[in-house]
DNA sequence: AAAATTAATTCGGCAAACGAACTATCATTC
DNA sequence: GAATGATAGTTCGTTTGCCGAATTAATTTT
């Protein structure tokens, strides 16, 4: 492997534990476990939406959905509602206190990075927007070349 | 906050969806977890250590890591030794076991990220490192930062 | 109308994670 | 050099996350 290739898995690195650092900094403080933020935020997101949703969006089991929405329906944060048109649906919503639950905890690391970023000159942040974009796409498409191989090495155990 | 700041976290989420995503299946693959990992990777870096700085480096915490070093002492995977000049600590070595499982692990998305990396063109493989560099320095700068915001905060409650 | 599908939940079980309490070992200090 | 304090690691009890399998209820297909 070559030395630039080494460099920026590194700085990946960087990134992840920056992310993963801060993301439990903001559980402690919120008084919220990660997984439940992230429905929140998903909930924020895109308003209204059905545990189905929420269990791709998150990519993890619907039943794991259920149990992390009992959590915070029983805080008083999110309410279910019955689908009227198709009723096996259950329409999840935030409620006006999960909202503020929200509000009152902003995501500090974004804000500042936000800050950081802005303050850069304008082709530097075009340039990182790019490079950001390009990064993920090759991390995407690698995922998806490698999954038929993970496959296969499973199917060998 | 400006459009290209969002465009750079949206990003920044892919590529975070993205290496959890590879870590989770890493962790079906092997038949050990994605903490355990982690653990073993430290070891395989940094060679003989403790406890404490295991518990350190993967930002968890020491009754955590006992119990982790305990799953992978039953598959023996790792091995802890008593320290001599200081009889407290414990020092904590992969096996030839341990080694085994990682060498036959390899870490497919990263190989995959690397063919992909390295088939860029030299200017562009330079931009890059650059830009994840520049992008970690301020998510590390970030999380330095918004530290105090996040204690007196958590004193207001 | 019967069969298949779909959405959500319940249940059982394992793993992770933490704080608090505890043991054993240094290190200080009086 | 005995008492006190600090440190490294473990144990214990509890909460949470997570999943697969089975279940219930509603909808769609045949």
């Amino acid at each position: 492997m070559e030395n630039r290739t080494q460099e920026s898995l590194i700085a990946l690195r960087r990134i992840l534990r920056a992310s993963d650092h801060h993301a439990k900094a903001l559980s402690r403080r919120t008084g919220l476990t990660t997984p439940q933020w992230i429905v929140l935020q998903i909930l924020g997101e895109v308003g209204e939406t059905t545990p189905k949703e929420i269990a791709a969006r998150a990519r993890i089991s619907q039943a794991t959905v259920t149990a992390l929405l009992d959590k915070l329906q029983s805080r008083g944060l999110t309410q279910r509602t019955r689908g009227q048109t198709d009723r096996r649906q259950v329409w999840i919503t935030l409620t006006d206190s999960g909202r503020a639950t929200m509000a009152s905890a902003p995501d500090a690391l974004q804000q500042m990075f936000a800050v950081k970023f802005e303050a850069l000159p304008d082709w530097q942040q075009a340039m990182l927007v790019a490079s950001l974009e390009h990064v993920a796409s090759l991390l995407n498409a690698a995922e998806i070349d490698a999954a038929p191989l993970l496959d296969s090495a499973a199917i060998d155990h």
